[in-house]
DNA sequence: AAGCCAATTGCACAAACGTGCAGAACGGAA
DNA sequence: TTCCGTTCTGCACGTTTGTGCAATTGGCTT
């Protein structure tokens, strides 16, 4: 009997996780070495066959999660990270826990919207796979720019999502601003962009991270190309302080009349909102004005940051 | 700041299962021994801090459980044990991932109930501690018998699983049979009594093992003391080939007439399937015969067995 | 303040584990 | 059949992890 890799290593994750063996005595009782076994569980884990999860009790959560939750009404996973450590290592950290607490989130039948920047490129990277039925991943907003048209950048990052869920891919290609109303509106009436829209409007799940105009670093969007000077200052103008999904927002998240938001392609927030699971990914200090708009919008269900950040963030809100 | 032991345990399971560092690391960052660490991680597993579950993707399942499942309508889970271990060792496989197979299903404001005997012995001494709220173990049949009062046996199991999940328990101080009907009748209009009952009748899970009268190995109750020589011979004569807490069933299933029913404790079968989940757990080739018999009678929603038992349950349904 | 018990810590060692590498097994294509 | 490229396997080594033990800490009583 040619018992299949996939069949020994769900015995092997058996015996290992639940019955408590040594990966000796499974190599036993499998007949192979203890490597083989070794290598079995890995591929059950990253497969998506073993599952594992934290889930802290609300009520003993540590008193900054308490805080964050009971000001802004999100339910927040806070990253441990050393303060010490620099931008791209907390990224990467903040990425692989985001990772791994979005997966047991998605469901079969789901339709997960995505969006695109330097965060969400970072989870995607560390997905662990988990096999679900008629899953569909849609892109949340255009990517084209001045110089490129962003199509693989922001594919690359669907299509980890795509298959690390087993799920079909949607791209949305259109750049990420219109540089005049009418061609949105124009587009909007298309059905190829109909299509996209639709499944926008289905979706169960949004993921996305969020622009930030913090004088230090500002993100992505405000500075690579996707805006000229006189766009800039228009923001500057409107008092924006950061974005979703290329929707800007102010600190107090509203939205109404900034005018760029009308040449955007992503998501308004009344739609956003609309959608059951939101999960905001945000890692490093340059990004807590933004942030506080995005909690202000009521844009997130879901907020997962590192710890810095969280701290930041509460007595940001503890002083307004 | 004294960080509490609980909350460096999460943080040190976020690290080690969602980021991946190794227990060294994580001992630096939180200024300890990596010994501390190790023990910290051991401690958030067995508090049920980190939930690791298998989920095996149902069309990807091996073929025995599918069978199973597809022949008889239940959830199934077979423990991959070697056919060449002794009863005692098998059962003890088969307990702890019972035990860690449940775990996940017991939600806050649940109420458990829970029958006696090896096999939830077995299973009770391996549950993973899980903290939920306002939950209710209650036992589902009485213990006692001629020999002793049952309590403490009984009552070892009933308080594990309260303690486990942090549950209120309530014990069912009764015989398992009542020497006459009519005590019964009465004790059943007893507010003490009536108080189990109501519980019992709102339960959302219930945890039992069978009883089989295979004759190599007749189980606990058929054996000690609980049923005298004339009992056994009527229970023969009804073609009783089993019990599910105490309450007897034919290999058809049906359990209508059967006479020591109506001196039993347990619940009766129309009572227990108004339950909605309803995990049966299973070791030991010896028990195929009540195993089947309890299937045909439709009293378990999630059968939990060890792979021996597994596949003679297979060629017993095909051959009949 | 002194004394005691229980809980917690770090050390050191043994056990368990991950992985680069070289060889074996497999699966087409010629 | 032979060849070649790919995948899988076991070995060996270094790394990572569990745990008995002795020392320490911290709380509580006298």
């Amino acid at each position: 009997m040619p018992r299949s890799r996939h069949s020994d290593a769900l015995r092997a994750a058996q015996m290992y996780y639940l019955q408590d063996l040594t990966m000796d005595a499974i190599a036993r009782e499998l007949r192979t070495s203890r490597s083989t076994v070794s290598r079995l569980l890995s591929s059950a884990r990253d497969t998506g066959l073993v599952q594992i999860q934290i889930r802290s009790p609300l009520d003993t959560a540590p008193e900054l999660e308490g805080m964050i939750r009971s000001q802004y009404g999100v339910d927040v996973h806070v990253v441990p990270v050393l303060d010490t450590l620099n931008e791209a290592e907390t990224l990467d950290r903040v990425a692989m826990q985001a990772a791994r607490t979005i997966g047991p989130l998605v469901d079969s039948n789901a339709i997960i919207g995505v969006a695109w920047g330097a965060t969400l490129s970072a989870v995607s990277r560390h997905l662990t796979r988990k096999i679900t039925h008629d899953s569909i991943v849609v892109q949340l907003n255009g990517a084209g720019n001045m110089q490129t048209t962003g199509i693989t950048y922001a594919s690359d990052i669907m299509r980890r999502f795509g298959s690390a869920y087993g799920a079909r891919v949607e791209q949305f290609p259109v750049p990420a601003f219109f540089d005049h109303a009418a061609t949105k509106t124009a587009m909007w009436n298309e059905r190829s962009v109909q299509r996209i829209l639709a499944l926008q409007a289905r979706m169960s799940i949004a993921i996305f991270g969020v622009g930030s105009v913090d004088s230090d670093y500002p993100s992505h969007v405000y500075a690579g190309g996707y805006l000229d000077e006189r766009e800039l200052s228009l923001l500057a103008a409107d008092d924006v302080v950061g974005d979703v999904a290329t929707v800007f927002f102010r600190s107090d998240g509203s939205s109404d009349g900034i005018t760029l938001n009308e040449r955007s392609t992503g998501p308004s927030h009344d739609q956003l909102r609309q959608v059951r699971r939101r999960i905001c990914v945000v890692s490093g200090a340059s990004k807590i004005n933004g942030l506080q708009g995005a909690l202000a919008a009521g844009l997130a269900t879901e907020l997962i940051l590192d710890e810095a950040s969280a701290r930041r963030l509460v007595s940001f809100g503890a002083q307004s």
